[in-house]
DNA sequence: AGCCGACAGTAACAGTGTTATCAATGCTCT
DNA sequence: AGAGCATTGATAACACTGTTACTGTCGGCT
């Protein structure tokens, strides 16, 4: 056919590599493709090639971010107490954040003219399974209200996401001991969704006149 | 002295109009100097003048965005029932958000070059008062545990802001009714904090072995 | 050997934020 | 009144961005 191939898979390594090398400590903003690709001593043109465009590329750097967050959720293994395993789903999501911030950044927030596909979102929604399935399995057990688990975890999810997005950006008050209130906020939530006597439903309480 | 000035306080006020609604409908990223000077029929000098430079104009968006947010939650006043008013805030609280996405995004995620000052850091950290002083009354009333007030309302604030977050990024599961997750987690996690027999402190309970 | 087409680096294009230049302006002083 | 001049603001230049067109290079096939 024509000359070799250079914009090989190993290229294509190479920029994931650098480019989430990048983003890890100066954050997606400074992510530029020239300087990409001189660092990877190539051109521009490789990356279109590879990438088809600057969305591509966070797009797999989005997808490369999924992956070691999941890998994270999945490493806490189900123990014989579901809801301590809720907790522990909920600091290892904090440890994952806190280690990666921008890489948290680009599945959960920094968003800039970066969309990503359906398919991204579905990956990145896949990654509540584990907190699902552990709420599932605290309902079994008694835990946990009846209900949908997707419900529960969800609030679980939120006020996990909610707390760690807070200190990520700075909004947190100073003055904190963050991690601490972190963990109490996790054990108030799962104790608000606790079965108690008498309540086998998980609707809202009706609104107040 | 010498020419007269158009540089003045009306230019400054339609430029910040005009900015915040393109912010509003087409999102921080859609933000560009010379269009919104050639918008106002300016040019980019005014900009630079009146603001300093572009992290300037956001500032004042930033500003702008935290005082409607502020107005919002302090317009939910605090009834005989705490606990119901921080029900009440964090409904508030997700009720402007949906309303002004992208004004709501400048303060609490997405963040693009752009740092907020301390200063503007500390006005959005103001917004937490409503809650913290609806979680002390609540306190007073025997209606939360005691302790530290803003750890509870942190708390609060955290899932409200999380689940949020999530909805306003597309990361939130979908074929659920967000809207009423959202009002079970927020009664979710304020009963988890309420206060229970034999249980006076605000500390997490002992992990279970 | 010669050729043709896939390939990849260079350079051009349209846009950005920012800064330097410079003409227009109206007060102040002679 | 008229000249001078500091202040003001628009224009144009600079350095950068993502993206695309171009063009020279290369290697297998005839």
């Amino acid at each position: 056919m024509a000359r070799l191939k250079t914009h090989d898979e190993a290229l294509r390594l190479r920029l994931i590599n650098r480019a989430a090398a990048t983003v890890f400590d100066r954050g997606a903003g400074a992510l530029s493709l020239r300087r990409l690709a001189a660092d990877v001593k190539t051109s521009t043109t490789a990356v279109y090639s590879l990438f088809g465009n600057k969305a591509g590329l966070i797009d797999s750097l989005y997808q490369e971010a999924v992956r070691l967050f999941l890998a994270r959720l999945t490493a806490v293994r189900p123990s014989d107490d579901p809801a301590a395993d809720v907790v522990r789903l909920g600091i290892a999501y904090r440890d994952y954040a806190v280690a990666n911030p921008h890489l948290y950044g680009i599945v959960f927030a920094d968003r800039l003219d970066y969309e990503p596909t359906p398919e991204r979102l579905n990956e990145a929604g896949s990654t509540i399974q584990p907190l699902v399935d552990a709420v599932a399995r605290g309902q079994a057990a008694g835990q946990f209200k009846d209900g949908s688990a997707e419900v529960i975890a969800l609030s679980c999810w939120g006020a996990a996401h909610g707390l760690v997005s807070l200190e990520l950006s700075g909004n947190a008050p100073t003055g904190l001991d963050i991690g601490a209130v972190y963990e109490e906020t996790l054990h108030a939530v799962v104790s608000g969704w606790r079965a108690r006597a008498g309540d086998g439903g998980h609707s809202a309480p009706p609104p107040r006149p």
